[in-house]
DNA sequence: TTCCAGGGGTAGA
DNA sequence: TCTACCCATGGA
C-alpha cells in the first residue's frame, strides 16, 4: 500500500552548494524541476508507476565533511523501494555520485575559477533520465534558451499531474509522448521541425533499439571511449556535435567542448576582445584544462551570471584574488 | 521587417 | 573535410 508523506536524507561530500548545483544551468527552469530562492527549496515530480509525487531537497545541516539533504517526498502509495529509487535518481539529478575533487583542484589555481569550490559549486543538475535529457537537449537547439523552456514545460505537460495541481506533472515516458503524437508537437508544443527528432528518439527508446538509460553505465566503464560514447549520442537524429558534447559532459566525461553560440559570445567577451573567435581558437584557449575543458567554459561562464555573481558576493569572494 | 537563438541535416565541392 | 543553404518558431 504504502504512506502519503516520507522524509529522509542524503549526504553530499563537501565542498557542496544546493543552490550552487540546482542553478548550475537551465535545466532547473524546467519541467519538473523547480528552485524556490526563498526556501531555498530544490522540488522535481517523480513518477511511482503512474502516479505523480513531489520529491522536495533543502539543505538540512553541514558538518566539516558533508551537507545532509532533507528529502521529503508527497504522493500517494510510497513504499520502501520507492523511497530508495527515489534517493539514487536525485544522486544522480544532483551529481553527488560525481568525483570533482579533480576539478576542484583545477580550479584552486586558476585566477577566475578559484572561487568554484569555495562557493560549493561544480556539480551539475542533469535529469536522471538520458532520454529526459535528449527530448530536453533537442528542444533546446536553434532556439533561444526562454523558447526552449517553454517547448520543454509544454512536453512536460504530457506527464501525469500531482493530484490537487494542474500544471506539476511528472516527465512523461517516450510511449506518453508518442501517444500524444506529431499534431500535438506542432500545434501545442510547438516544436517545429523538431518533431520529427522527438518522435524518432521516443519510437527508438520503446522499441528497445537505442537504450539512453544504458548510457551511465557505458559511461562508468574506462574501457569506453568518449568517441564511442558520442558516436551513440550522436546517432539521434537531432544532436549535432555540440549538443552530443553537452549530453556525454552528463556522462562524467568533460574533455569535449560543447561550443555554441553562447560559447562564442563569452569567448569574443572574455577572451578575445571583442572579436568573434574561431571554434579552434576556442579549444586552443580551453585546451590547458585538459579533461576538464567543458566544465571550465562553462563555470567562467557561469560565473558572469547573475547566480554566479549573487553565489560569490554571499561568500565573500567579490574581487579577491586567489 | 529583419535578425538570430544554448544547431543540425544535407547536397555539392 | 569544408561550405552554403535550409529548416519552424518567436523574442528582440
Amino acid at each position: 500500500m504504502g504512506t502519503n508523506y516520507v522524509t529522509t536524507t542524503l549526504a553530499a561530500p563537501r565542498p557542496f552548494s544546493l543552490k550552487a548545483t540546482v542553478l548550475s544551468h537551465g535545466w532547473h527552469e524546467c519541467s519538473p524541476m523547480s528552485w524556490s530562492e526563498g526556501g531555498r527549496c530544490f522540488q522535481l515530480i517523480e513518477r511511482n508507476a503512474d502516479k505523480a509525487c513531489r520529491v522536495s531537497v533543502v539543505e538540512k545541516s553541514r558538518t566539516k565533511s558533508k551537507v545532509t539533504l532533507g528529502v521529503a517526498i508527497d504522493g500517494p502509495g510510497i513504499d520502501d523501494a520507492f523511497v530508495d529509487a527515489v534517493r539514487d535518481r536525485l544522486a544522480i539529478t544532483l551529481g553527488l555520485d560525481r568525483d570533482v575533487r579533480e576539478f576542484h583542484a583545477v580550479c584552486a589555481d586558476d585566477p577566475v575559477l578559484h572561487v568554484i569550490p569555495k562557493i560549493g559549486a561544480g556539480r551539475a543538475i542533469r535529469s536522471a533520465s538520458m532520454t529526459e535529457n535528449v527530448v530536453k537537449a533537442i528542444c533546446g537547439t536553434n532556439v533561444n534558451w526562454t523558447q526552449a523552456v517553454k517547448m520543454i514545460n509544454r512536453i512536460g505537460q504530457l506527464g501525469p499531474p500531482v493530484r490537487h495541481f494542474v500544471s506539476l506533472n511528472a516527465w512523461p515516458t517516450p510511449r506518453e509522448i508518442l501517444r500524444a503524437g506529431e499534431r500535438y508537437l506542432l500545434e501545442v508544443v510547438r516544436v517545429g521541425y523538431r518533431s520529427g527528432s522527438i518522435l524518432e528518439l521516443c519510437e527508438r527508446v520503446t522499441s528497445g533499439e537505442l537504450d539512453p538509460e544504458g548510457w551511465d553505465a557505458l559511461a562508468a566503464d574506462p574501457n569506453v571511449s568518449t568517441d564511442d560514447l558520442l558516436a551513440t549520442i550522436k546517432s539521434v537524429r537531432g544532436i549535432g556535435p555540440a549538443t552530443a558534447n553537452y549530453l556525454v559532459s552528463f556522462l562524467g566525461r568533460h574533455d569535449r567542448m560543447s561550443i555554441d553560440s553562447a560559447t562564442v559570445a563569452h569567448v569574443a567577451r572574455t577572451h578575445t576582445n571583442g572579436k568573434k573567435p574561431s571554434h579552434k581558437k576556442i579549444e586552443q584557449i580551453y585546451a590547458k584544462y585538459g579533461p576538464w575543458k567543458q566544465s571550465a567554459w562553462w563555470y567562467e561562464h557561469w560565473l558572469t551570471w547573475e547566480t554566479g555573481k549573487q553565489m560569490v558576493h554571499e561568500a565573500g569572494l567579490d574581487g579577491k584574488p586567489r
